[in-house]
DNA sequence: AAAACGGGGGC
DNA sequence: GCCCCAGTTTT
């Protein structure tokens, strides 16, 4: 069985059009500045996006910028995006991320995804973001929801998550890659989960080779 | 009490 | 490829 993932897609989004996926859905056109999600998007990093949404709306309320972290002391930086995981490795990655920022691009997030990959606590999952949700190219972010998920249904048969989205960039139409982030954390946080999915209240069971 | 959850980096 | 990094939620 192969399934047709326009069809998957499709009804995905119309069972889903009311959920928000919190981080993934930061964008320039809801109000976030490249800035703000990128620094969203490693403090997401294995940690849970509500506990994310808590630390950032703290963090913005005191800084946005790079220029602004860069006056709060390692330990303050700490505790405001406290308890994120890791969060004394981030808080360091971040600063470290604001003076690359300012020091060598001028004070904007670079564009391209070897100059991102150079900032500490950045890889593919969140440099695809940033460059999908930020700056409105054409990148895949693949994070664990999209790897399981279109592992499962069969789509692609790849062990990392990098091979899935060389899989992907090859296999999925265009017009999905912006939006197949946003729409599969959602599907993979309330149906689709990795332990114990909810099949019976799947709106694609009957599309998929993994059904229970 | 134990396992599950979600990326990056160093080796 | 393998293993480490910390905290919350679920079982």
């Amino acid at each position: 069985m192969v399934v047709n993932i326009d069809l998957f897609i499709d009804i995905l989004e119309k069972n889903f059009k009311s959920w928000k996926a919190p981080v993934a859905d930061f964008a320039p056109d809801r109000g976030r500045t490249v800035f703000e999600i990128l620094v969203s998007t490693v403090l997401s990093s294995r940690t849970k996006d509500e506990v994310t949404i808590k630390a950032v709306s703290r963090l913005f309320a005191v800084a946005r910028t790079p220029l602004e972290i860069l006056e709060l002391g390692e330990d303050e930086l700490a505790g405001l995006i406290y308890p994120v995981g890791f969060y004394r490795i981030k808080a360091g990655n971040l600063r470290k991320i604001s003076r690359i920022i300012v020091r060598e691009h001028g004070g904007r997030v670079p564009d391209t995804m070897d100059e991102l990959l150079r900032l500490p606590g950045v890889g593919r999952k969140t440099a695809n973001l940033v460059l999908a949700q930020g700056f409105g190219k054409n990148a895949i972010c693949v994070d664990t929801h999209v790897h399981r998920i279109s592992n499962r249904i069969g789509y692609v048969s790849t062990k990392t998550p990098e091979q899935t989205e060389r899989a992907l960039i090859k296999k999925l139409p265009i017009k999905h890659w912006a939006g197949i982030n946003k729409l599969f954390v959602g599907f993979g946080q309330t149906i689709c989960r990795p332990i114990s999915p909810r099949c019976g209240s799947c709106p694609v069971s009957s599309m998929c080779p993994a059904f229970i």
